[in-house]
RNA sequence: GCGGGAUUCGUAUAACGGUUAAUAUAUCAGUUUUCCAAACUGAGGACGGGAGUUCGACUCUCCCAUCCCGCACCA
């Protein structure tokens, strides 16, 4: 089986109303993508699966939605600000940067010593910087958020005065994220605006590491829930030089893209380092007082953090296949039912036949007031319908015949095998369920 | 941000310094069709944007935008 180009997925997600460039129409805006209509169904459908296995069926778990915009001395406390708006110069012969206005010796690189290795310094401005207010001066200045987790961090106080949850427990929150990135790439893998869905899991300190293991499993289901094979999953351990200098541990949970094998999503053990910087930012507290009258700490935090576009784009690459049926080639997505755009297909045998048509329409009604996502379907003949369903990944075609009229049996065809079987429409549901 | 390559109907491709820009597929309308992209008829649909060279530019040159490949970046 050979494996799908970015080409075309790419080519895929644009002629079927999955993914558009985004401002396409006035030639485009690098880094954005539009959602068309399948894409967005995806999309929802892989954000309720996340959150349905994380926050409502656990018991230790508590959503939040913060804003995105946010004081602006949140991100002076998480250092961002500093990392991220200075003009920097870098070495073109080691490649470290450093702050213009910081260097002791402009023409000499502090690292390597070479000398004049410096270009002009440039802005790194990662973060997406508005004026907040009708004036535009330097105290007006807030940021879109580079990240979701300390919409999080700055609710943790929050949480615990409402609920004053056990240890361990964990905040959950979807949502946007900006990063001006230099240089956007491949598909929507690296774009300028994109969706995370992250969690803060605290735990007492020493309970850290059965806390990180017990997450390496979780992730490990959910994946598998999302269709992505085994195979093209895999855990890097990330090495004391690479991690982020507050992190004890991370794995990069990387997946074998069509443009490699890269990361899809990050688990980091990250410390107290997040509720110190708020506690040293705002001065308050941010100890839990055990219930049992034990000494109050600062919990640590494990951070399972996982990026939305990147999952649809691993669910599309595990999906996208091609095989045969009856010595024709096809393109199928094999998507996982729950997260298929189009659950099930409805088509009359024939479309000049007036009474099958009506029948498919009636049972279209029934099923759609059932499940939402069906689509009606009447173009060219029925297996050019299935194949067109095949492509979108719609698992369930169901098809009115004659016989339908007769005795009220449908036939229910299967996207991965191909197969059909008659059943009566009453039961329907059911077998779609 | 650097280097290279690209940009033509929705998609995938073609051609050409000069007639109405072609083909496949997809789309729409119709005929037909009793289960896996059948056939027929008809219709709509494109030279990324802007300058320049030229009698004339989709074609050549420059600028811009976007995409792809490589590098760098990825807190």
């Amino acid at each position: 089986m050979s494996e799908v180009t970015l080409d075309e997925l790419v080519s895929l997600c644009k002629r079927r109303g999955f993914i558009y460039q985004g401002s396409e129409i006035y030639g485009g805006l690098a880094g954005t993508w539009d959602y068309g209509p399948l894409g967005v169904a995806l999309k929802r459908n892989i954000l309720d699966l996340w959150w349905r296995t994380f926050v409502d069926e656990r018991d230790d778990m508590y959503g939040v939605d913060a804003a995105i915009l946010m004081n602006p001395k949140v991100w002076q406390a998480s250092g961002h600000v500093d990392t991220f708006t200075d003009p920097l110069v870098e070495c073109s012969n080691c490649h470290n940067r450093f702050r213009a206005d910081k260097i002791e010796d402009e023409n000499r690189c502090p690292v390597c010593g070479r000398e004049n290795v410096f270009g002009e310094p440039r802005q790194f401005n990662l973060m997406f910087k508005t004026n907040i207010g009708p004036t535009q001066d330097e105290k007006s200045i807030s940021y879109l958020r580079p990240e979701t987790a300390q919409g999080i961090f700055t609710n943790y106080k929050n949480v615990v005065d409402s609920f004053y949850p056990d240890l361990p427990f964990g905040i959950a929150q979807q949502g946007k994220a900006f990063r001006n990135e230099i240089s956007p790439r491949d598909f929507v893998f690296r774009s300028r605006e994109f969706e995370q869905m992250e969690i803060e899991y605290f735990v007492r300190p020493d309970e850290w590491e059965k806390a990180f293991e017990q997450w390496q499993k979780d992730i490990h289901k959910f994946l598998k829930a999302l269709g992505l094979s085994d195979s093209k999953v895999h855990e890097l351990e990330v090495s004391d030089g690479d991690r982020a200098h507050y992190s004890k541990r991370t794995v990069d949970f990387e997946f074998d893209f069509p443009i490699g094998r890269e990361e899809l999503l990050g688990l980091a053990y990250r410390t107290d380092f997040d509720l110190k910087n708020i506690e040293k930012g705002s001065g308050k507290g941010m100890e839990y007082r055990p219930k049992d009258g034990g000494e109050p700490f600062v919990p640590h935090v494990i951070e399972p953090s996982f990026g939305l576009e990147r999952a649809v784009m691993a669910v599309l690459t595990s999906a996208y296949q091609e095989d045969e049926i009856g010595g024709e080639k096809r393109t199928v997505l094999k998507l996982p039912t729950e997260l298929a755009p189009v659950r099930v297909a409805v088509s009359p045998l024939l479309k000049n036949k007036p009474e099958l048509v009506a029948k498919a329409r009636e049972v279209y009604k029934t099923l759609k007031a059932e499940f939402g996502r069906v689509m009606y379907d009447d173009n060219g003949n029925i297996g050019k319908r299935y194949r067109r369903q095949d492509e979108i990944g719609t698992p369930y075609c169901v098809t009115i015949d004659f016989d339908t009229l007769e005795d009220d049996t449908v036939t229910v065809r299967n996207r991965d095998t191909a197969k059909q079987e008659r059943i009566k429409i009453e039961s329907l549901a059911d077998k779609i369920k």
